[in-house]
DNA sequence: GGCGCGCTATGACGGCCGTCATACGCGGGC
DNA sequence: GCCCGCGTATGACGGCCGTCATAGCGCGCC
């Protein structure tokens, strides 16, 4: 298990824990601990980094791409949340030692870190501020949970497609040709799933959109020319 | 400030604290500091705990009554949550030190207890185990909300009532005359506030319930005689 | 190449439900 | 008593959107 092999893998570990935020305030003795206990995890689109009811025995850390949490519900699915770069997935459930109440699906290419529960656990106790950071992330979620179901109720679905894209440009936006780039993959039916409402609803909302210019969708990204005619139409004040 | 007006305020918060779950665990020592600190408030239907945000520098547990949680956006209001006796109420601003991101009303009559946020904080600075059980509450109340969310979306507005009402049963029914009984007064307007619809829409639901003995309301309650009817209706399966 | 599959796209139709209007009972204030 | 406001109730109407059907397109696979 040692030799270049073995020192390959160390290296690749380093470099993954020293881009999470969550271990930049830790002393250099926790850190290395981590390293010799974590495992990376390569992931193409679509692969599941866990399913719904699976135990939650790993706490796991988004070093590279983007991860969907989806809640199967009757049919229709529904994407709960996008994790990207840097953020932990799945905390709460690993810290309730309960299963995961949602699946887990890869976005894109993505690699994640994981640390065993156990260790996670046991660095808590030696750094009470990190539950903090967890709270705070928790109330992060919990708030977006509450604009998305305020939204799905007062509003139409197209003013919210037009409020999801509005807060990717915001979260992972990146002004570029043409206007705000939107530089990820999101099938229709992964928008549809994401505000609540069926493909065809989506699909039709977008290529329209496409057609007058609002949003146009092009090889793994989204180009949105003028975000505040994309704000008019999420707050109803237009006809998109 | 002494004298029997005085003893009486600390009997009653003496009287209070221990009705709370969350301070049952705690030494002697560390309820008695909070009973010399904490403050009684009584409140009347409608009274006004706060506002959405006013500063949240005060810790609120209820020892009696019921409280709603409501967010005003653009015209329809929305009821986030309904917290009852011995729940801690708004503690995630708190410990955030954040505005309160929705108002609290008193859905009936209640009394609350009140410390002040930095006790709070010192409290939890000497039990760290207390933000364990704050964490907990979170995790409730992020679950509660995606399962609204998720009923919000795949639900026609009948089934969304009747899952309101089975999780109301479910959280304070109590056996009775004539079917389970939910002992709260919740008028028309704010069952649709709780999920997601109109005052005509609900009232249409209900009418036909009573008319048809499915759910009836009488004197500040509700009765159903059957729970398994009102979960046929919950999972689509009939008509109301 | 041919085939199948997944994603995108578009039209037709129907129904749930939001909106508006109206009415009624009840309690409080003067 | 009278009026007014509030909660409840019910009907009419219209539109958004979910459902179903159909089709084109790109791509992997044999």
């Amino acid at each position: 298990m040692l030799g270049p092999m073995s020192e390959l893998r160390t290296e690749r570990i380093h470099a993954a824990v020293c881009t999470l935020p969550m271990f930049r305030a830790l002393p250099d003795a926790d850190r290395a601990r981590i390293e010799a206990i974590a495992t990376l995890r390569e992931l193409r689109r679509g692969d599941v980094l866990w399913n719904a009811g699976d135990a939650a025995d790993a706490l796991t850390l988004i070093v590279k791409g983007r991860v969907k949490i989806v809640r199967h519900g009757g049919g229709a699915d529904m994407i709960l949340e996008i994790f990207s770069q840097g953020e932990p997935v799945g905390a709460v459930a690993v810290y309730n030692r309960m299963p995961y109440p949602a699946s887990a699906i890869a976005l894109e290419p993505a690699t994640v870190l994981q640390i065993p529960a156990r260790d996670y656990f046991a660095l808590l106790e030696r750094h009470p501020d990190l539950s903090r950071t967890l709270i705070a992330e928790m109330t992060r979620l919990y708030t977006s949970l509450a604009r998305k179901l305020e939204a799905s109720r007062s509003q139409r679905v197209e003013a919210r497609v037009a409020q999801l894209f509005l807060s990717l440009a915001e979260r992972m936006g990146r002004e570029g040709e043409g206007g705000t780039v939107i530089a990820m993959t999101l099938s229709r039916q992964e928008v549809a799933e994401m505000v609540g409402t069926t493909v065809e609803s989506s699909i039709r909302v977008l290529s329209r959109w496409g057609r007058s210019g609002v949003l146009v969708t092009g090889q793994e990204r989204f180009v949105i020319p003028s975000l505040d005619a994309l704000r008019a139409i999420a707050e109803g004040r237009v006809e998109g």
